[in-house]
DNA sequence: CCTGATTCTTATCACAAATCAAGATGTTCC
DNA sequence: GGAACATCTTGATTTGTGATAAGAATCAGG
């Protein structure tokens, strides 16, 4: 059973036949290490589910640096959801951390599948989580030091602390990799200990 | 005609018998400036449509340090859809920044509105233009300088800026009232003019 | 009105983080 | 295994913003 598959049947009430129904179409993709999958001011006519692997989201700003908005391990969704619904320029860029599998979810899928009731209800769940996760995001932004982030950060997410680079997490915390090596620093020094 | 009764003709195909029936339980709220309408770590129980006035979402941090989240004048939608959705704590407080009416949706007015697809759709299409305003919202925070932020602020709400006191546009953008002073000044000194 | 409170500006000082630069360590791939 | 590259750390310096304080301008209420 594919991962999706396990997933949806697990989070909603569809049936093995419902599912096949709105999925018939549906495809999976293998994208590689730093395959480019949105642009940012390109139109986003796909929603990812990761199956396996990791994925981000970033905006480059006008001296040319990245910022990560988001990352996006296994059983996430990925998307400018903004772009997909409005049919607008995309907000960022996504792209590929690791080598992943990817449900590719377009239109017609949400089209079929927001029919039933079970997966709209779903839906909805997921943009309310969305939505959550995003205000979550800038309530630490604006209200929270570099060190508190950090120290969320690694709450929030321990399994990606290990699995990307320390160039990127500073990039998501919004600082630079040499102030993230010194919070480091600091905190080991002040004895903190990740995993406890 | 209500603002609110306005507004929802005009943006949805809902006709006048469906508005009469979904509002027949509606109550508007006059809020004098000050009041607080929700307060962080409680549970939001209703959403606010601002019919006229103006009202604020901001978070406090461990310092005790306000920090402006969303402002809302007439036409807006505002409340923690994370808190009302899932029963969880808000994310932030709500309070009036002018006095205010508003019209009060509360849990029983969704249920019933939202077996209106018309109303459904409107719903989703209100949920992701949210999800855009905090992405915008992050966008900038993370990739754009204090003075890129307020330039983007007085384009995006030009009215709002004769009507907020400058602390809380400071707060809003994310830095003290002295550095917008001071950016103010710098751009008055390049011979920046708004409203040109 | 007048008075007190709030808001905005300006100045000085301090500090956190960015930048610049260099070295150390680790990883990839031929 | 070694070359080339990427990542992480550390140090020196600069810069932007915060903290504090004080004065000017504006507003609100008795």
């Amino acid at each position: 059973m594919s991962v999706f598959k396990n997933y949806l049947l697990q989070k909603t009430s569809i049936t093995e036949d419902e599912y096949s129904k709105i999925t018939e179409n549906l495809i999976t993709r293998k994208v590689s290490k730093g395959e480019i999958l949105l642009r940012q001011d390109k139109i986003c006519s796909e929603v990812y589910f990761v199956q396996s692997g990791l994925l981000r989201s970033y905006t480059i700003d006008h001296a040319g640096k990245e910022h990560i908005i988001q990352f996006a391990p296994e059983e996430w969704w990925i998307g400018d959801r903004n772009s997909f619904y409005f049919n607008e320029p995309a907000l960022f860029f996504i792209d590929c951390i690791e080598d992943s599998e990817l449900m590719v979810l377009n239109h017609p899928f949400f089209d079929a599948a927001n029919l039933i009731p079970s997966f709209s209800d779903f839906n909805t769940k997921v943009l309310h989580n969305h939505i959550r996760t995003l205000q979550i995001r800038l309530n630490m932004l604006v209200a929270a030091t570099a060190e508190e982030r950090y120290l969320d950060f690694i709450e929030r997410y321990p399994n990606l602390t290990l699995r990307v680079p320390q160039w990127m997490i500073a990039s998501y915390l919004g600082i630079t990799p040499e102030s993230l090596s010194r919070i480091r620093k600091e905190l080991a020094r002040k004895n903190f200990k990740p995993h406890s």
